[in-house]
RNA sequence: ACCUAGCCUCAC
């Protein structure tokens, strides 16, 4: 099963539904699917924004006694948040409360994003309060912060900064990134590279999103030479330029 | 170190 599992993520990587269920269907009588088969095949479908389809799933796993759980809800409920569709995510997180089941972080995470790029942060910094000292994790951080950054709010971005660090919650590469990113913006190679430093002293290995960020970052500066020594740094390590 | 959901750059 966790073979097919795996495979049905691949599919759902590059969009080919009809190849994902074309193994599903050779698969399903000699492995008995599981509840993260069906999450991921509603992951599949969501990639597509299969609607139907992924209705047919949620038939199924009510048929084969499988219940849905809040991965299965807030697969949905991310779909729709990327659409920015926010009436179907209302309705999303009324059907998963009539199973019992409420939004957690991932959910959350995914509502802010959204709502903050419909441009009201107000309800996303709601959402980002709402959400217990125990359930804050790197990513909602990560993306409230990408949020503020945007909307040019640099001492609420320095303030969650700090938040972290007091709470333990680690910063990841995309933190940096969010972090050079929001330096880049301000025009400030000196702030971009002041954070790359950091981000190699945490141990953190830049990726080709920080290194994009910051060749643009020097470009648009008008520094080419270090944007090409940024990009010639980037090949060095092994990371193809897309 | 990970079978499934949320975060970061650019692609006009």
């Amino acid at each position: 099963v966790i073979v097919l599992n795996r495979i049905l993520d691949a599919y759902a990587g590059t969009g080919d539904a009809e190849g994902a269920v074309r193994i599903y269907e050779l698969l399903r009588h000699r492995v008995r699917p599981t509840r993260v088969t069906f999450n991921t095949l509603i992951k599949v479908f969501c990639a597509r924004d299969n609607t139907n389809a992924t209705e047919s799933v949620l038939k199924t796993m009510g048929n084969m006694g499988v219940a849905p759980d809040e991965v299965t809800f807030v697969t949905l409920l991310s779909a729709h948040c990327r659409r920015a569709d926010a009436r179907a995510a209302e309705g999303t997180l009324a059907r998963m409360r009539s199973y019992g089941l409420d939004a957690g972080v991932v959910g959350l995470t995914s509502l802010m994003k959204m709502h903050g790029e419909l441009g009201d942060i107000g309800r996303a910094r709601e959402l980002f309060a709402d959400l217990a000292e125990a359930e804050l994790d790197t990513t909602a951080y990560n993306t409230m912060m990408d949020l503020e950054a945007k909307a040019g709010n640099a001492q609420a971005v320095k303030g969650m900064l700090r938040e972290m660090t007091e709470r333990n919650v680690a910063p990841n590469t995309s933190t940096f990134n969010i972090l050079i990113n929001a330096e880049s913006k301000k025009g400030s190679t000196a702030g971009a590279t002041k954070y790359f430093l950091q981000m190699e002293a945490a141990g953190l290995k830049p990726s080709r999103f920080t290194y994009n960020t910051l060749i643009r970052c020097f470009g648009q500066a008008g520094d080419i030479e270090r944007a090409d020594a940024i990009y010639l740094t980037m090949l060095d390590v092994g990371i193809r330029p897309d």
